[in-house]
DNA sequence: GTCAAGATTAGT
DNA sequence: CTAATCTTGACG
C-alpha cells in the first residue's frame, strides 16, 4: 500500500480549527526498516505571538524558526533534559502556528514501538522499566516520542513526502466524542491557561492522564 | 557567562 | 508531591 500522506494545503489551516480534525488520524513512522502507526486521540494548538503559552510567543528564536515557517512540517524540540515532543507547523508562513500531538492509540508495529521506547529510556529508567500495556505506550507527548523513535534529526522534517514520519487519513472521530479542555502544563495569562485548544477522544484509554478529561464539549 | 524555567514522566 | 536532567532564551 503506497503512503497517501495529508497534503500541504490541508496544514495550512489555523491550528485552532485544524487540531480536532486531527483527531482519528494516522500517525505513521517508517524506521530502521520497519513500520509504526498510531491512532491520533489528544492534540493541542498552539498560536503565534498572541499565544502567551507557544514557543513562538517572543517571536523566532533559534528552537522556534521551523514554527514560522511554511505548514506541514515537524516541530521537534527536547524539554526537561529528559524527552521529546512531536509538532505539526500550521497556517500560514511567518504566523508561528503548530499542533502538538500529545498521545496515541498504537495500531501496527506495536513490537517495534515497545523496543524503540525501552532504547530511549535512560539507564536509571532501564532498571525499573517493565512492559507498559499497549494503551500506556503513546499516552503523552514525551512517551509518544520514545515510541516512534522521534527526537531533533525529525525536527523540520517534511511530513507531506510519505517517508520517514507522516499523517494520513484515518476513520476519523464522531463529533460527540471529541472533548476539549485547556491545554495541559502551559503558563503565560488567564487566557493561555483558560482557553479550551486541548482536544482528545473523549473516553479514549489512550488519553494522556490528566483531570482535564472531564472536561467535554459538544 | 550565568541562571531560572520548562507544551513531562515515574516514583514515593 | 518531588526528582531527574539539560536545552533554551533572557539578561548583562
Amino acid at each position: 500500500m503506497p503512503a497517501i500522506p495529508l497534503p500541504r494545503t490541508l496544514y495550512e489551516r489555523r491550528a485552532p480549527e485544524l487540531a480536532p480534525d486531527l483527531l482519528g488520524c494516522l500517525l505513521v513512522r517508517e524506521h530502521e526498516g520497519r513500520l509504526a502507526v498510531g491512532r491520533i486521540v489528544e492534540v493541542e494548538a498552539y498560536l503565534g505571538e498572541e499565544d502567551a503559552a507557544s514557543h513562538a510567543h517572543r517571536g523566532p528564536t533559534p528552537r522556534s524558526r521551523i514554527m514560522f515557517g511554511p505548514a506541514g512540517y515537524a516541530y521537534v524540540y527536547f524539554i526537561y533534559g529528559t524527552y521529546y515532543c512531536l509538532n505539526v507547523v500550521t497556517g500560514r508562513e511567518g504566523q508561528g502556528e503548530a499542533i502538538l500531538i500529545r498521545a496515541l492509540e498504537p495500531v501496527t508495529g506495536i513490537e517495534a514501538m515497545y523496543e524503540w521506547r525501552r532504547r530511549g529510556h535512560r539507564r536509571a529508567d532501564e532498571a525499573h522499566s517493565h512492559s507498559p500495556s499497549p494503551h500506556r505506550l503513546a499516552n503523552g507527548p514525551g512517551k509518544l516520542c520514545q515510541s516512534l523513535a522521534i527526537d531533533k534529526a525529525l525536527n523540520g522534517h517534511d511530513l507531506t513526502r510519505g517517508e520517514r514520519l507522516w499523517i494520513e487519513a484515518g476513520a476519523g472521530a464522531s463529533v460527540d466524542r471529541i472533548g476539549a479542555s485547556p491545554r495541559v502544563g502551559v503558563r503565560g495569562d488567564e487566557l493561555a491557561r483558560s482557553i479550551p485548544w486541548r482536544f482528545f477522544l473523549a473516553g479514549d484509554p489512550c488519553v494522556s492522564p490528566t483531570p482535564l478529561n472531564r472536561f467535554h464539549l459538544g
